[in-house]
DNA sequence: CCCTGCAAAATGTGATATCATTTTCGAGGA
DNA sequence: TCCTCGAAAATGATATCACATTTTGCAGGG
């Protein structure tokens, strides 16, 4: 067994042991901790996480029914390999389903929350500066979350964050790859575009947004081996 | 407890007991068997299918994070009410993902497959003639699903079974409302647009055939109270 | 008739044990 | 050196059990 760090997460009060799990192992992920094609073990990850397999087992299933993990057909675990064709309709995926979720969300759009995420924008440029790969990811993603989530009929947030979920694994070799200097660039547009209550150049901003980040990743997996190798 | 029935399901081979009752929950769901509101327990379930409380943790768990089942604080489960406000986000979801769906599969249309849909349809017929509710219900989700699934690079298909997991024990409220006419109709205009390779008028009919069953299932939840009452 | 409080029953959770499969790995042969 | 095969180890699945918490139902008081 490979010996993946899963990085450790605070326990709240009052929380589940199966819960923990879920959100450290569902943190591990989204945050690329683990890569493609990593095999998993139940036991295994009980051991690292110091729990018994039940509630490991749960988390597990919960996370294989958002696609972050796949269940083999000889029981056995693995994040899914990463091909160029579904990282394509996974980009596809979040531009429709984020621009969706912008544009409804755009009419419960209030000075104090813009406001808000310009103080969030102020500390990812820190967190660049520091070179914080996690951290940037986290305030990135809560960036878009705090706008998804004005609109409050949700149902949107939990598929936006199966696709975030599936390309976590690879966005970190991503991430790794690039200056990471676009990213910020872009969500200076999105806060100019709300400032001015534009909501055709904001949806514009989104997508550049996620396109960004998907350029050098699609050239990424074309230099391995086209669509059949995985990752 | 009430006494709710769980359609049966036959069990496949080298299906995993878990598997099986997941499969189960998730088919009464879809079908409406499963009202908005109703309460569950887990040793009840267990009890309704015959099996120990641990398989059916796991399969709760997993229709837990596919928003089909809420996960109360106080460590109890139900059905998500349903509310015009989720409804018709729910609905407007419906739409986004699978117009993206449809555009995305249709250059993988053949021949083939709209003579498979043709016939898939005929039958959907005899299931009105025969009232046969749970029928159609399925072949409908099955005829959506065929088309969707031509793209290779499957991602959008369990959003939107997230969505119709969602709508579905709504949904059966409707259907028994509805005299059930418009719905083959739709597909009928679909079916003409696939043979003439147009994908506007594909989605402009798959638009419609959603819309239909929504338009009076808001009538419904606006009879009711408005949409701080669940329903 | 309605509210309050308390004891009994029921429930979710998580650890453990057992069983059937699957994987691992090294010995032996080509 | 490479392949085959079989025994040992590891694994996933599930039932069961113990425990803390919650719900339920009823008795007693207003």
């Amino acid at each position: 067994m490979t010996t993946t760090d899963i990085p450790e997460l605070p326990r709240d009060d009052g929380m589940t042991t199966q819960e923990h799990a879920y959100y450290r192992l569902r943190n591990a992920i989204m945050l690329g901790a683990l890569r493609p094609g990593t095999a998993l073990t139940i036991r295994g990850l009980a051991q690292q996480l110091d729990l018994s397999p039940t509630p490991i087992r749960e988390a597990v299933r919960r996370l294989s029914s958002e696609n972050a993990i796949e269940v083999l057909g000889n029981r056995r675990l693995k994040i899914p390999d990463m091909t160029l064709g579904r990282f394509e309709e996974l980009v596809q995926l979040r531009i429709a389903l984020e621009l969706h979720a912008a544009e409804r969300a755009f009419p419960y759009l209030s000075e104090i929350v813009i406001e808000h995420l310009r103080a969030l924008d102020d500390r990812m440029d820190g967190a660049i500066a520091a070179r914080d790969l996690d951290a940037l990811t986290r305030m990135n993603q809560e960036f878009h979350k705090i706008l998804y989530r004005l609109n409050p009929y949700q149902a949107v947030m939990p598929l936006i964050e199966s696709l975030w979920l599936q390309l976590g694994p690879f966005q970190r070799q991503v991430i790794e790859t690039v200056k990471m200097v676009d990213v910020v660039d872009r969500h200076k547009e999105m806060l100019a575009a709300m400032g001015t209550r534009d909501v055709i150049a904001l949806c514009a901003a989104i997508e550049s947004d996620i396109r960004d980040g998907s350029v050098t990743a699609g050239r990424l997996l074309l230099r391995k081996a086209g669509d059949a190798r995985p990752f």
